[in-house]
DNA sequence: GATGAATGAGTCTTCATTCAT
DNA sequence: GATGAATGAAGACTCATTCAT
């Protein structure tokens, strides 16, 4: 009936709004989904009933931090797919990505299709999905990685760094060389690692 | 006061004991950390009164899954460390880890140093560490490691993997194809990826 | 201060506050008094500051509806008193508040002199009641009510006839069937049924 | 699977589960069904984790306050049905529970099958309604009731009694002074008052 | 030692009321 | 005057922890 959210018109609750996402992407990155909605009220500088009056459920807020994530993402991901280098446009992304899951704890929860938010993860991720597989098709094209590699290994490569770095806290100079021996996996030149079984 | 867990006297405290840390591990393992200590005390067939006799805190009742673990682990490690073969000691146990991250929470929650429940990981992290660093070091002198991959990336590397299975799910073939890309680029024999920044 | 409600000056203000006042019998007649003060201004089709520029407190709002009622009923009684036939006015007017008082829920809980709202009914209801005490009075004089019936009595079974038709439903068949025995009880002709105790 | 309540084993468990009933029925009684939990509580002397150890949720204090009195309700009918005086058992029972409305919200609350409580009044009020049915069949034979009257009125007449008593606060002569009036129309003996539409 | 009832702080959510726009 | 966002005090309910039995 109503749309879910359609940014509010008056200049106070818009900046309200954006406050409060920033606070529960903090707050939620730094405590994991359990931290309470008090706490955001408090970081955002607003009374609690301001966070329910913009997300009637703790749901909605962690729906709406995941939305907004996926919104940026997938620009970042039609943009590096359209415009990038297509030998260094997928690693491009993979690096913006961990990094960023370090902070957040939210990217990575996302990406696995759980965090028991039931994100409507269908529509967006879907997008996602396929520009990675567009900068996968290009990187291969391009020589940059290997033939026998599927999209759905990539996903997994990215979806287990992202979760990585987060869980462990990777700082910048491990996540070089982590991320290092998984791109030199992806590439041509070596000898296929396929195990037995 | 007391020395953390003496290993009770009685036969059915002993029992009641292992029954409770089963039933934790597997509750812990299907709803995650933020289960309900009633949950665990009904699974394990005992009254919350007994939980909580035997582990005064939900943070010890983790603490205590957790160390579990770590024995199992650093006894598994030790093994293959001492009587495994060289060059494939090392991805036997990553199988291993990883495969079983997928059933058990615990595993991946442990080694990210997190979980919220500050789990005093020094001491048997560091055993698990060592005895990983064994099995580095004789697969780079079997020549099935190259030289530069150092210790901390391997960590990083099972973590990650370990967690994203955890999260989204792999199944027998994705882990496969996942983890044979990791392998890949960790021989020897392909050029470097190491990236400019 | 301010005298209690000085009827608005400017058109909008007084069509808002007909149409709040609307808006908020129907909603509490639908769903108690426990109805919030946003549905009424969403159904009145006004901002909720609207609401409470009008009625400063909810149980403003309560009353104003009270008295507006009390003043039609007032009308009512006064109307079938002087025109109506003595035989049968006390009668009509019993049938036409029981009647209202299965669709609106607050004609009932004026009535009941509680509602936990504290209704001033001091002066508008000594109207009502002066009212019906003269229908009684007439009916009384015509023959058509017996001589020993008191008005307590009266507005007992009138309370109670509206409070059961809206709190079981009644339909206008058992609504008929009902208050003839009622009206039977009242008529002259029958052996009194005065209990020993 | 679980019994809905089967009344706990230690000792200090069913006092307080004994405490809680009395202080609910006496609580909601006073303040209707939207008096805090708190405030029962508070006043059987326990902590709200108890009220809620015991009944998981307030609809479910409700129910078993209702259930409580149905069986004392249902207990009385089916004594007087069996063994009192066929010409005035319906009447004693009449009074009972009018005066008891006065004193417990409840009693009418539950005749009413609404309450929002939902009640599974499906059972326990048919059990009221068939004793009361044979009451009124053995008073209707005995010749202390009319014939043309049916159950559905006299369940009617009781509803609202017990409402009116609740609502208004009838004292011990407005009470038996307004019954009279109905009992009066339920006796044979008078001009029937069927009115015509 | 085991049991399970009691405790009470903490969480999400609602809603009357106030106030900036 | 109207609007609708912000406030914050309750209220229902959960759960780790304590303690009488």
């Amino acid at each position: 009936m109503t749309p879910p959210e359609p940014a509010p018109q008056r200049a106070d609750a818009r900046r309200n709004r954006a406050r409060i996402l920033d606070a529960a992407a903090a707050v939620f990155a730094a405590h994991g989904a359990s931290a309470s909605t008090e706490q955001i009220a408090a970081r955002a500088g607003v009374a609690i009933g301001t966070v329910f009056r913009h997300f009637p459920t703790k749901k909605d807020l962690l729906r709406a931090i995941v939305k907004d994530l996926m919104e940026r993402l997938t620009a970042e991901v039609a943009e590096l797919a359209a415009d990038g280098d297509p030998a260094t446009a997928l690693f491009a992304f993979f690096d913006r990505m961990v990094r960023e899951a370090g902070e957040k704890k939210t990217v990575a929860d996302l990406l696995a299709a759980d965090a028991g938010v039931e994100v409507p993860v269908a529509g967006p991720v879907q997008a996602l999905r396929e520009g990675i597989g567009v900068m996968l098709d290009r990187a291969q094209r391009a020589g940059a990685v290997r033939e026998d590699v599927r999209l759905d290994e990539v996903l997994a490569l990215l979806t287990a760094a992202c979760q990585g770095a987060l869980a462990a806290g990777w700082d910048d100079d491990l996540r070089r060389r982590t991320l290092a021996i998984v791109y030199t996996g992806l590439r041509p030149g070596a000898a296929s690692a396929r195990p037995a079984g």
